[in-house]
DNA sequence: AGCACGCCGACT
DNA sequence: GTCGGCGTGCTC
């Protein structure tokens, strides 16, 4: 009686508005009626009145309460969609959290939580609750670590990094993957022994079916759910339900899988975290590693960040003892050779420009197998460097990279745009500015004609190749596109890496070791990469894998710079007089600094904000407060005669690892290949 | 976003 | 007198 009683004055339902409208991002309350008391529970999609009768909108109910915050008269919840309940409480913290985190709405959170609701698929569902058999899982060692550091892990809920092993396995089906892939899947494992589930990121579909098949080799089919943006809606639909029954799962996908409703979460693993693709295109842009991170602290999971090299990011996070590293029990050191852009004596070979070391390693490396050539991808944007030594020209105030926003006009700097007026070196005092256009890429023809008789295999963007066999053969890949070889490459040349690194942006050097390592990966035991044209501390990072070391000192640069990640950034674009507004209100903040405004050729202008870690909640609710003041107040902008374009409205971004760099040229292309 | 409310110009 | 223009503001 006391408890039908309580179920009567529980008749609030707070409820989240499936909008992106800044201003509607906040719970709603509205009056449960008798008839919907049943079905009317946290987690239900909901139909709800929105500010005249007649007009509703679709919803998530968040939780039901006694009384609601709302001084006035609650509407009734028009209907209750479904009894799926699509949206756990865990993932709705998780996306408020992460949503205030980045000064963005949490419904555009959830959209990426929560895939569209697919009828067919939902009501097979429902009506299937017998809950099916499992047959039980058994743990797999984590192949080459302490696999009781792994065990200790997951029992406790504790933050790794992971060195992987720089190899290629056979995993049972003939299938030829990353050792990394047999590292996560051997955890997962772990996680799903004990009873609870795991959430596995990677950045592309190339990762996950390299994952997909070390963890058929462990685990029974029906423990294995992908949860990828390639699947069809249906397919999406029915996997994402599948995460909400009772059965551990080892859940499979792309950046938004860190969002998925897995049940006991207990384990959260990170492959690359710093691969672009792990940051989501979608507002409020939203990092795999920054939302793995959030939800690890929320709900006291493991959480395995595992790589080839290290982020700047992760780096961070080891320095201030967030992370633990974790590395293999025997050190595996890959045998790297820089060498010089000597030119070949081989006629071919110096027409390709092969340098004669690498051609000849590679001429001997084809008598047994597969030779693995990366080379960049075509056509990077012109830069400024200095006319005498040919350095990059950087700001004299703030280090930014000096641009030209026209063909004559005078350059500025892309950070604060300061104008370079007299401008000089600050590596040999040279005062003239010289345009360096783009160096015309290497054909894979010239490539294959220095080696003339061998089979020349291409993988790139346009032709995505994921395995080659143990057979000799010239595999000419992109970076990021390369295939796994049976048995590994018997040699790997990384070609391009003097373009490479010329790339004019914050975070060349990791990310070059990143696309270096992620190569040198893929060679067989004892055979030889060839670095070609690359010298200096990136080069010797490579050469002595001590990856971390470098990344340190990349890290130690930025703290002295205020740089990310030392501390965070966020951008601000909009019209100048709602930008100037922004600025001003966080210009009482602690340590708050701000590069720009610099005008956009689209129109309006931008500025960067930096802060520190600890003021980022501050930070994030003034713009966010900003933001909402924007939509809401009709901007006018009357001028006189009347040129009243559509102004972009106030938009922030946080932590984009590009807003320090010109060259937005990555952000087109940042699909790999 | 939509949609209502509100406060000034030319209409039967 | 009042019908309707769109600038302004709110949505439980």
């Amino acid at each position: 009686m006391a408890r039908s009683e309580a179920l009567l004055t529980r008749t609030v339902a707070r409820v989240l508005i499936d909008s992106p409208l800044p201003q509607l991002d906040r719970l709603f309350d509205y009056r449960i009626p008798p008839a919907l008391a049943g079905d009317a529970v946290p987690g239900v999609r909901v139909r709800v009145p929105l500010r005249s009768a007649g007009r509703v909108a679709d919803g998530f109910l968040v939780e039901v309460a006694e009384t609601g915050d709302f001084a006035g008269t609650l509407s009734d919840l028009d209907s209750v969609v479904s009894t799926a309940r699509v949206l756990t409480p865990e993932v709705w913290t998780l996306a408020r959290r992460v949503a205030d985190r980045a000064a963005g709405g949490a419904s555009d959170v959830v959209r990426l939580a929560v895939p569209k609701r697919q009828v067919r698929v939902e009501k097979a569902w429902l009506a299937d609750e017998a809950g099916s058999q499992v047959e039980l899982v058994h743990t797999v060692d984590v192949p080459d670590f302490d696999s009781s550091r792994i065990e200790t892990a997951i029992a406790t809920g504790a933050r790794l990094v992971i060195d992987s092993v720089p190899r290629v396995v056979e995993v049972p089906g003939g299938r030829w993957v990353g050792h990394w892939a047999t590292e996560m899947a051997a955890a997962a494992t772990h996680a799903i022994a004990r009873g609870g589930s795991a959430i596995l990121s990677v950045p592309d579909y190339r990762d996950q079916e390299q994952l997909v098949a070390a963890l058929e080799a462990v685990l029974p089919p029906e423990r294995i759910v992908h949860l990828d943006a390639k699947q069809s809606n249906p397919d999406r639909y029915r996997a994402f339900l599948a995460c909400l029954g009772d059965i551990p799962l080892a859940i499979v996908g792309n950046r938004s899988v860190v969002y998925a409703p897995a049940k006991r979460l207990s384990l959260i693993a990170v492959w690359d975290d710093g691969d672009p693709l792990h940051v989501e295109p979608l507002s409020p842009y939203v990092h795999t590693r920054d939302a793995a991170l959030v939800r690890q602290e929320e709900q006291g999971c493991a959480l395995l960040f595992l790589g080839h090299s290290r982020s700047t990011e992760v780096e961070r996070l080891v320095e201030i003892g967030w992370l633990e590293v974790l590395s293999p029990q025997r050190a595996y050191l890959p045998k790297v050779i820089p060498t010089a852009q000597q030119p070949a004596q081989d006629r071919l070979a110096a027409q390709a420009r092969i340098p004669s070391s690498a051609w000849r390693e590679a001429r001997a490396a084809l008598e047994h197998g597969p030779v693995l050539v990366q080379v960049a991808r075509p056509g990077y944007a012109p830069r400024l460097a200095c006319a005498s030594c040919g350095q990059s020209a950087r700001c004299r105030r703030c280090e930014g990279p000096l641009g030209l926003r026209s063909a004559r006009s005078i350059a500025a700097c892309g950070w604060c745009g300061a104008l370079a007026t007299d401008w000089s070196c600050s590596h040999c005092e040279g005062t003239m500015l010289r345009l360096i256009g783009h160096t015309a890429g290497r054909t894979a023809e010239d490539l294959g004609r220095a080696f003339p008789g061998v089979r020349v295999i291409i993988a790139d963007g346009e032709r995505p190749i994921l395995t080659v066999g143990a057979e000799p053969a010239l595999v000419i890949a992109t970076r990021g596109a390369e295939p796994i070889a049976a048995g590994g490459y018997r040699a790997v040349l990384l070609l391009d890496g003097e373009r490479m690194v010329a790339r004019e942006s914050l975070r060349v050097g990791e990310d070059c070791l990143r696309w270096w390592s992620n190569a040198v990966a893929l060679a067989a035991p004892g055979a030889t990469s060839l670095l070609v044209g690359v010298g200096g501390p990136l080069a010797s990072a490579l050469a002595t894998w001590r990856r971390a070391d470098y990344v340190h000192s990349e890290l130690e640069d930025r703290r002295r710079l205020r740089f990310p990640p030392a501390v965070r950034v966020a951008t601000v674009t909009g019209s100048v007089e709602a930008v100037e507004r922004a600025v001003l209100s966080i210009a009482e903040i602690d340590r708050v600094d701000v590069l720009g405004p610099v005008e956009l050729a689209e129109g309006g202008v931008r500025a960067i904000v930096r802060f520190d870690y600890g003021e980022g909640t501050a930070v994030a609710s003034s713009l966010r407060a900003e933001v909402i003041r924007t939509a809401t107040s009709r901007r006018k902008r009357a001028g006189g005669g009347g040129a009243r374009i559509a102004l972009p409205t106030l938009k922030v971004r946080f932590d984009d690892a590009l807003s320090f760099d010109t060259t937005e040229q990555d952000s087109a292309t940042r699909t790999r290949g």
